[in-house]
DNA sequence: CAATCTTACTTGCATATTGCAAGTGAAAAA
DNA sequence: TTTTTCACTTGCAATATGCAAGTAAGATTG
């Protein structure tokens, strides 16, 4: 089983333009954050956060997120409406990504959540960990 | 004189959410990509880059980077025609998180530039170095 | 077991952003 | 003096975003 997909059609092969094409609107990155930090998932969690994306939307990235292969969904055993969305190893690394961000607009912004901010300036590696052993348990092995 | 500005509104304090405010679209990323990578300084070298910018949204997005302290812009002294755009420290900052998501496309997807690639592989903090190396000629005081 | 509530969406429509093609004006080059 | 270059702007069509109000399926309540 490959784990790299064909290249979809891209404006350009750079790497960069390949990250910007699927993260670079104004919500897929702040969906990741509410997954990876606060434990979100699900529908509503989502559209309950403080920036108030419309469910639309939210609706729409969370399918771009999964046809990306970021994340992935599954229907919930014990209650059938609900969905559960979580992060895929391809999910998961982004965290690096994440971290920078925080960094460089608290180093050159004014921000809150200085907590989430110290954590991360306290070890950037030790994140990393956390987020992984957070999502370990979620791993499906066909995710890829 | 202050280090940081009194906060713009935003849809929420979280330094996440202020990074994607200003850098979660289609090109800024790219722009800063030419600069630190490239050395692109001219609107006609950003213009022919491998994604075909349309030249209104590239004067948009320079317009709005220099409004949020990102890059700076000078006319050039030599050819009054000609505007040089460089990167401030604040700019330079970015590094990290370039190198970031460039080191997650190529984990993840198939993509070109494997030099470059290679290069931030083979040590972020020399990749850091360099870029501030590049731009250390450039720095104007009043930048922040 | 019928009514109500929850959950994860969809739909319709107004507004905003993007993208393309074709200018424009000032400065440099021929 | 004409032409070219440079950094844009303008007009307009296409696309994306945002808001408010649904909706369908499953769970809960009386």
């Amino acid at each position: 089983m490959p784990r790299k997909k064909p290249p979809p059609k891209r404006r350009s092969g750079c790497p960069l333009n390949a990250s910007v094409e699927m993260l670079g609107d104004r919500w897929s990155l702040l969906i990741l954050r509410d997954m990876m930090i606060r434990g979100y998932r699900s529908f509503n969690e989502f559209l309950q956060s403080d920036e108030k994306i419309a469910s639309n939307i939210l609706a729409d990235r969370l399918r771009r997120l999964e046809s990306y292969g970021i994340i992935g969904t599954e229907r919930d055993a014990s209650d059938g409406r609900k969905v559960i969305y979580s992060l895929t190893a391809k999910g998961i690394d982004l965290a690096p990504v994440l971290t920078e961000m925080v960094l460089w607009a608290a180093r050159h912004e004014v921000t809150e959540n200085q907590a989430l901010v110290r954590q991360m300036q306290a070890g950037k590696e030790r994140f990393l960990v956390s987020v992984r052993e957070k999502w370990a348990e979620k791993q499906d092995p066909g995710a890829e």
